[in-house]
DNA sequence: TGTGATTTAATTGTATGCAATTTAATTTGC
DNA sequence: GCAAATTAAATTGCATACAATTAAATCACA
């Protein structure tokens, strides 16, 4: 390919992805806003369904996102109840958050939210979608690698 | 599957998406510090180098971004005088973009960039690359057409 | 043990995204 | 012809993202 066919939008790889991915963004809205929730929100919340209790650190680790991201949204969901933040008696530096009850009743409402995402998304099949996470793991993981 | 198992992040195909898409701007910055560009600015440029001369609306629907988020880009770029902007006098209403001088020479330092960024994927093939595109746009459509 | 380096969060500043609203211009129906 | 509906941009308000900086706590080690 010419170096100035490589500059068209029609032969983008990254552009599709950046799409979908607001794309995907905009299809949870409707279904997450009954929760009262964003979708970075929500996927905070996921985890927290299933760790409890968990430094902020390692949800910055586990969601990619950085503390600029990551403490005004534990700020809002803490001033919903949904967690709760204490820091350790052993290191002063550490932020560890819990899920509150109310934010564990949540989940009971979020079981119907990957059921309306399915029907959006129009998969086929669960090969189909487990063999686009691996190709976009792949991407992902060298994306990360070669940026140290 | 069990509902609850659909609530585990490591069971999600759209947070692979959304992070992989991170992944990517992030490491587009670097490439596009030179320029001066972010990559939201890139694929606006991406676009105006291709046409020289187009419509925000179809600006808009080419790139599925809204007059909220590329009205003020637009401005940015113009005042960079990378494009101009001007109205239709058939139509008060349309505005149209054209690509300036500047902003076509502008063109040839970004010809490196695809080179950098097609280095930081690792991809081992042409065929892995159009692979991947088709099934995130066929995904990506299939939400498209669920949002209406 | 004291101090400089490191680590963890929070803050700051800039740039998106996008829903909802507003403004201005044009088109439609009658 | 003209009021109502429609269309195209711009604006407003809110919620991310993220680089860079700051602040506080801990660690390393001479």
């Amino acid at each position: 390919m010419r170096p100035e066919e490589r500059l068209l939008l029609s032969n983008q790889l990254c552009f599709p992805i950046y799409r979908c991915a607001r794309r995907i963004i905009r299809a949870y809205a409707p279904l997450l806003r009954d929760l009262g929730l964003t979708y970075t929100q929500y996927i905070v919340m996921m985890v927290m369904w299933e760790r409890h209790e968990i430094e902020e650190k390692e949800l910055c680790s586990l969601l990619d996102l950085d503390s600029g991201t990551l403490s005004p949204l534990i700020r809002k969901l803490e001033s919903r109840k949904l967690l709760s933040k204490h820091r350790l008696d052993s290191d002063g530096r550490v932020l560890v958050l819990e899920t509150t009850d109310e934010g564990m009743a949540l989940r009971k409402q979020a079981l119907s939210v990957p059921v309306g995402m399915a029907c959006a998304m129009k998969l086929e099949s669960m090969d189909e979608a487990l063999d686009l996470k691996r190709r976009v793991d792949k991407l992902s993981k060298a994306l990360s690698e070669s940026m140290g």
